[in-house]
RNA sequence: GCCUGGGUGGCGGAAUAGGCAGACGCAAGGGACUUAAAAUCCCUUGGAGGUUUCCUCCGUGCGGGUUCGAUUCCCGCCCCAGGCACCA
């Protein structure tokens, strides 16, 4: 064995001979139980940074532990490599951007594989690869011919600066997701997915996903935003009906006006005979051309159509108003106006000095219409409400709905806050959405025949002013596959969403001619455990969710959900900050690599913080992790001759002594790592247990002519390497082969701790009084109550503090404390 | 504003089911080895105090409560991070 541990010599030696020898590849097995472990495809940036090393080492571990317990692990790893960057590599240094992207895919692999990650590089996929996009874009088209892939003009998020169209879920506070810019909102024809059609179901299966962190689940749950409520007609008094939807019927007695949105249908109809069309007009067209969310901060702002509504409850006469804060996209985009229990029609009603009039009372206080500052809207009792007075709000909510039910005025409904996801982009790097448009038959789906729908080569890209793909005469004139006249392609691409929605399934078959192979993907599916950062809670992973659905309901799947435990990895933070070029904070993994070896920087990102959390990078910190696998290695160096013939202990004697403690502290350790891998994937603690037992072995004493205490600690030895080697593996690896194995560590069975030896004869027992640690005494374990209280009242210590005092009662958790109380 | 997390030494973090708070690592200080340095090894390290091989008191954001016993459970508050935000 080499005097010093040598990271690089050894890293690059096991690198290649697992690449060698296939060790990471996976065939479907139906003998053996599968294991689908998965990380979240990188976008082939340009390189690998510390959050992919972060994420990556997670899955790591478990996939080798598991491949160690036994199961047929798939642990895969591909691309995400349609997007804009590459685009802008393209516009700014005039590379192609396919160039662009798989010189970077090039680079990170090398990166990936000098981290010594056990993936089976065989199912290898870029989502940029013909042969992917092909089945994308053949799925795309069942979408269409199901109505799940819909053309509609509509107000759409645009950024400025990207060009392009973005989907509700990648606006973060008003502003592109990608690149930070104010998004404007623009009306555009677009193409949508129909995963509203799917929002009770992505709902409902919210409470299902056990595995799931809870958070993850609150912020889907939110984002689909189902509310009850009621939808009611009320008549407009020159003719027709305004329906709103309310989630307050039991309010309706408190209406003193009405609200539309500006894009409501309606909204000319109504405003047709008023005194100041011009005025309204106007109006409304300002609003409408406001952006956005109509931004909260925005004050409150309408203007009277001149007409009425008649409130069907008791027959007054209600006047409706548009209103900035009024949207179209939710419930009808109209509203009824309580302004004494809502607060944005409480502020509407000041500032036009209309109605206000309470109908709930809350109990405790009288609500009173000259002294209100703002709307209650809490529950209460029903007043003012004719025959509804007196019932409690709660209550009234339903004999309200049932009322309107039954007199025809309106139903019971559900309003959501999911949009239908716009995936239109108009950017040339991306998969090209299959559809023709012909002047006589409209828009026609590319046969299959034709697919792939190939994105061309030679593209001009200048980042302005619509899709690239509509200079190119070449790609955009075409012949209509149904009556062959002079026609044109769509020359959007979709949204890099779509191919992440489902890589996870094509990687069970990647090299399928076909969209998936159904007995493979029925072998592996679902992902047992995907791993992977927070910021996609409600973009990816509601998107792969919607598609899992979608794919089993065309039955190429039999599934519900993708993943059945998601463990959400924290950043990896410096300075108190995110990583970022920006802030000159970045550490590079290739750097860190090139002064430790891959397995200090694995050991340091997966012992610095539980996963969930952030990180904090610290310098000193891997010089600690990298002092560690020294020691490792100089203990087995210095134990070497000790052990290296000897038989790893395996007798049913029972040892004594020194023997014996080590023997206890090596299963102790071994059940500690094997349940915090497994039930907790707390890999912080189960690498202080390892450094433990690492310094209870240093300091162990051995005997040299003690045999059997030279197999306690070779099977000392033996555990440690492999208990380590999720963590570490090449270190382990090279070990291992000194230790006379002769087969890769992976092959080896993660061992089974010995239970018995983990029974204590002798147990320390805490003595408190009053819950006070006051004393600790050794006793043999399963001692009784009596028995021990005979000891410890005995002791100097007890009997001083117990000295004028009764004792009263005593607290015994056998093996553990004794608690004395006295008077 | 609403919804989630979270607040423990100088720092990252442990304490898994209410039972010894501070495991493990970092940093710091002292010592050994060495001509010297690096590396390594040993010791100390939450705070205050004392009669200093030991002992006492205080201590997990703040204030209460439940309990023999609370970092852990309950109530009220403060602060930090993330998500949503005119959603009718």
């Amino acid at each position: 064995m080499e005097e010093r541990y040598n990271p690089h010599v050894i890293e690059e030696k096991w690198q290649s001979i697992w690449e060698e020898r296939g060790c990471f590849n996976t065939e479907e097995d139906p003998s053996k139980q599968k294991m689908y472990i998965l990380e979240m495809f990188p976008y082939p940036s340009g390189r690998i940074h510390m959050g992919h090393v972060r994420n990556y080492s997670i899955g790591d571990v478990i996939a080798r532990y598991m491949r160690m317990k036994g199961y047929n692990v798939l642990h895969p790893m591909g691309w995400d490599a349609f997007g804009l960057p590459a685009e802008n590599a393209a516009i700014e240094h005039g590379v192609h951007p396919a160039k662009w992207t798989l010189e970077n895919i090039e680079y990170m692999k090398k990166q990936l594989k000098r981290l010594g990650f056990s993936y089976d590089w065989r199912r290898e996929i870029s989502t940029c690869d013909i042969s992917y996009y092909k089945w994308e874009q053949w799925l795309f088209i069942k979408m269409f011919e199901r109505g799940l892939a819909y053309k509609k003009f509509s107000s759409v998020n645009w950024c400025e600066r990207c060009q392009t169209v973005l989907a509700n879920e990648q606006v973060e506070g008003g502003c592109c997701w990608r690149c930070g810019t104010q998004v404007v909102q623009r009306e555009l024809e677009q193409w949508f997915f129909k995963i509203t059609d799917y929002a009770d179901e992505l709902l409902e299966y919210c409470d299902k996903l056990q595995g799931w962190p809870e958070r993850v689940l609150v912020m889907q749950r939110n984002w689909i935003g189902k509310s009850e409520g009621v939808e009611i007609e009320f008549p407009i008094e020159k003719g027709g009906s305004l329906r709103i939807f309310t989630t307050r019927p039991d309010t309706v007695f408190g209406i003193t006006f009405m609200c539309i949105a500006p894009e409501h249908p309606l909204v000319l109809d109504l405003i047709k005979d008023s005194s100041n069309y011009k005025e309204v007009l106007e109006f409304i067209n300002r609003v409408r051309r406001m952006s956005v969310s109509r931004e909260a901060i925005l004050e409150k702002e309408g203007i009277f159509t001149g007409a009425y509504c008649i409130n069907p409850f008791n027959g007054e006469r209600i006047p409706v108003f548009v209103a900035n804060f009024v949207i179209m996209e939710y419930g009808t985009g109209a509203i009824m106006s309580v302004p004494a229990h809502d607060q944005r029609d409480f502020e509407f009603a000041k500032k036009y000095n209309l109605p206000i009039r309470v109908v709930i009372q809350p109990g405790e206080s009288i609500l009173d219409t000259e002294t209100m500052d703002k709307a209650y809207e809490g529950e209460g009792i029903m007043v003012n409400s004719g025959p509804f007075s007196g019932i409690p709000s709660e209550e009234g909510k339903k004999r309200i709905t049932e009322y309107v039910e039954k007199m025809g005025w309106g139903k019971r409904a559900y309003s959501y806050k999911l949009r239908d996801w716009g995936i239109s982009r108009q950017r040339y790097w991306g998969c090209p959405i299959p559809i023709i448009y012909c002047e006589r038959c409209g828009m026609v789906p590319v046969p299959e025949k034709d697919l792939p729908v190939v994105l061309p080569f030679d593209v001009e890209i200048r980042g302005e002013k619509g899709s690239p793909l509509s200079y190119h005469k070449k790609f955009v004139n075409v012949k209509c596959p149904n009556c062959g006249l002079e026609a044109k392609r769509e020359t959007d691409t979709m949204d890099t969403f779509v191919d992440s929605s489902w890589y996870f399934e094509r990687f069970c078959c990647p090299d399928h001619d076909g969209f998936l192979d159904s007995k493979r993907v029925k072998y592996w599916m679902p992902v047992d455990l995907y791993i992977g950062g927070i910021e996609h809670a409600v973009l990816h992973l509601l998107y792969a969710r919607f598609f899992t659905k979608v794919l089993r309901d065309f039955g190429l799947v039999e599934i519900n959900e993708p993943f059945i435990n998601l463990l959400t990895q924290g950043m990896v933070i410096k300075d108190g900050a995110k990583m970022s070029k920006s802030k000159g904070n970045v550490v590079d993994p290739d750097d860190m690599i090139r002064k430790y070896g891959a397995d200090t920087v694995r050991l340091f990102l997966l012992f610095a913080a539980p996963p969930e959390k952030d990180l904090d990078w610290s310098d000193k910190g891997i010089e600690g992790c990298y002092r560690f696998l020294n020691r490792v290695w100089r203990v087995v160096r210095d134990t070497m001759p000790l052990i290296k013939d000897t038989p790893p202990y395996k007798d049913k004697i029972k040892l004594e002594g020194s023997n014996r403690q080590l023997r206890k502290i090596v299963h102790k350790s071994l059940k500690k790592v094997t349940e915090d891998i497994e039930s907790r994937y707390h890999f912080n603690t189960a690498i202080s247990a390892i450094m433990e037992l690492v310094n209870y072995i240093s300091q162990w004493k051995p005997d040299v002519n003690d045999a059997v205490g030279r197999s306690v600690l070779r099977e000392a030895i033996e555990t440690l390497v492999i208990i380590l080697s999720p963590f570490a593996p090449h270190i382990c690896e090279e070990i291992w082969s000194e230790l006379g194995g002769k087969r890769s560590l992976i092959y080896e069975k993660w061992p089974e701790y010995d239970p018995e030896i983990l029974e204590e004869e002798d147990v320390l027992i805490v003595v408190q009084i009053n819950g006070r640690v006051r004393d600790r005494v050794i006793v043999a374990s399963g001692i009784t109550r009596d028995e021990l209280l005979k000891i410890v009242l005995e002791r100097e210590k007890v009997r001083m503090y117990l000295r004028g005092k009764n004792v009263k009662n005593t607290i015994y958790i056998p093996d553990k404390i004794l608690n004395i109380v006295t008077d």
